[in-house]
DNA sequence: CACCAGGCAAGTA
DNA sequence: TACTTGCATGGT
């Protein structure tokens, strides 16, 4: 019995590519690209991650060497729109450097490293945690690699698959362990995820019972007020 | 007006 | 170790 988890993450998976469709993630035209998106998208809206790199292409930016001649002041004021600029300035700037650093700046030479040492390296910024270090490697460096993000937890936990504590590693672990390592495929759950999170998941008391996903309990967040 | 968004690190006890 | 707070714009 290759395990209830197998089954149910199937299935949900099934559902919402049957209801949603494809959700084409992620076209970001460079590697580049899905790294900064990957940092300027922390906690915030991906329409306005698109308009900071929008202001980063139209002046032709997006290259490494254009970005590490920024100075942080040009560089927040670039990205902007994507919130948090002055932090996250600093974070693309460490990106940077850690590029520098362990890659001679190269993108390619990045992208033929090991899975697990680019996750270590990535994790050694400050400013890159495991979501973002995750999608980077998934993303960028198409890594079968599963994106946990606060969505996932959200509906794990009320469809009663995880408990409200459960740590980001448990979660990866669980779509990890019972899946096929396919980058294509974990890109393709964790946007559909994300999609129904946004429109029926959300927190407390604006709380809808999920209409595709409704074998388990669906217990209410017990730190939202 | 309030609330939220593909998080993370630093500060506090 | 376990909470709490700062970061900030733009859309509903």
């Amino acid at each position: 019995m290759e395990s209830r988890n197998s089954q149910l993450l199937r299935e949900m998976f099934d559902l919402l590519l049957g209801h949603f469709g494809p959700q084409n993630w992620w076209p970001g035209d460079t590697g580049l690209e899905m790294m900064v998106g990957a940092v300027l998208t922390q906690n915030t809206n991906w329409k306005n991650v698109q308009k900071a790199i929008e202001n980063l292409k139209q002046k032709n930016l997006l290259s490494l060497e254009a970005l590490k001649a920024l100075s942080l002041e040009e560089l927040a004021r670039e990205i902007r729109p994507s919130g948090y600029y002055n932090i996250k300035a600093k974070r693309l700037r460490n990106l940077l450097g850690f590029l520098a650093d362990r890659y001679e700046a190269d993108l390619e030479q990045f992208l033929e490293d090991t899975t697990e040492a680019l996750r270590e390296g990535l994790l050694s910024v400050n400013g890159i945690g495991p979501e973002t270090a995750d999608s980077i490697l998934l993303y960028a460096a198409q890594r079968p690699i599963f994106v946990i993000d606060t969505y996932t937890h959200r509906i794990l936990y009320r469809h009663g698959m995880i408990g409200e504590e459960a740590g980001y590693y448990e979660l990866q672990d669980l779509f990890m362990d019972h899946l096929p390592a396919d980058p294509g495929f974990f890109n393709e759950f964790h946007a559909l995820i994300v999609r129904l999170g946004k429109e029926y998941c959300r927190k407390v008391p604006r709380c809808d019972v999920c209409p595709l996903l409704q074998w388990g309990p669906m217990p209410p967040d017990s730190n939202t007020a």
